[in-house]
DNA sequence: AACAAAGCAGAACGAAGGTTCTGGTTCTTT
DNA sequence: AAAGAACCAGAACCTTCGTTCTGCTTTGTT
């Protein structure tokens, strides 16, 4: 090794997850990659190969990343009601993004899981495996922190949370998709609302 | 006029509907349009508008298609849970394509909607609106079918039918993800007795 | 039968995309 | 200081795409 990179690899690869949030994997061009992060495609090709090889390690960072800020949490003894709520306005606040940008102009973030479902997983198994292994362990996650919460009296004794990771999981994703037609962080917020009042006790 | 289309507009656009509900925007090429429907570049030109006017019309007939097969029932009177109901297995029939037709061969429909609002809602100010519009009409079908559901003792007095009628739109939708992603009828069914389980009274 | 408007199939065109290649530059090692 | 491995910017290549154009065919009217 005698020259040493000029980016790292990491903080490329978090502008390439925001990009791929953003307008998906096909609408997303290499050159689009090469400005944004200002790496050549020497670079890219060279670090990450080719343009679905990066985008399934920008789907894992961003897998590894949303766990770690939202769903961790769920997993540690004490989990409420409320960590579940956290993690929806964690959500919203990421699909809506900064709303001191007047709604014209501000980027329509979307969801990297909601995206490579519907451009990529039909045609790449490999994918499909990938995100329904997120899938699951998003649906799992939500079931421990709503067993906890069960436990403290938050949810109803009959609901079966099984089932209950599921339908918060699903939710997760329609949130996705109504923010990506511009409908307001408060609808949004109904939702999640409407959601959680059919669980609770 | 001298000489008769060689094709029904309306049954073109059927098939342009399925194609732009399996494969998105972007992925559907002009190509793809003309040997599927077997239709000449000139006659979807001529009768069709470009490829962005092409699609806004495949996405109302779509809208209004599905509004009339699953939705109009909900606007009778003496509509009940079980009608709800009814628009989800079919949502499921739908996305799950023929189940006679093994996993790996079947050809994942997707929904027209979702695949509106992540590759063009966020540029496309038009669709978008188009798009707004039909979501708030299915959230108030719903809306006045759990109103009647309301009525008949089927769900809980307590119950916001709009905020319900919104997160049953949002379920939809979660739906679509999931299915595209590989997940089975009785997952996504599972899901929809959970949706509906936090309504019941 | 002849005309012409409107249809069709496919070639053609310009733009854009993914990937590879080239020529030059940097920086550690010897 | 010389060497060379790895980097960078961008040109080049080939494919695909949306759209338009061209030459020919069909068919109702004159």
């Amino acid at each position: 090794m005698v020259r040493a990179r000029a980016f790292d690899p990491a903080t490329t690869l978090s502008q390439v997850v925001d990009l791929f949030s953003s307008k998906g994997y096909t609408d997303t061009s290499m050159e689009d990659i090469v400005q944004a992060t200002g790496v050549s495609r020497y670079g890219i090709y060279g670090t990450f190969g080719n343009k679905r090889e990066l985008f399934e390690q920008a789907l894992e960072q961003y897998a590894e990343s949303m766990g770690k800020k939202s769903f961790l949490r769920l997993l540690e003894p004490g989990a409420s009601l409320q960590h579940i709520r956290a993690i929806f306005q964690e959500r919203i606040d990421d699909l809506c993004g900064d709303e001191n940008f007047p709604a014209c102009d501000r980027e329509y973030k979307g969801c990297l899981f909601v995206h490579t479902a519907m451009e990529l997983a039909p045609q790449d198994e490999e994918l499909r495996g990938v995100l329904q292994r997120f899938m699951k362990r998003i649906s799992k996650a939500f079931s421990i922190g709503l067993d906890s919460a069960k436990g403290r009296g938050e949810i109803r004794k009959d609901v079966d949370v099984d089932r209950a990771g599921q339908l918060l999981t699903s939710t997760l994703f329609g949130l996705a998709v109504l923010g990506r037609t511009g409908f307001s962080r408060e609808a949004l917020h109904d939702i999640v609302d409407a959601t959680l009042e059919g669980l609770r006790g």
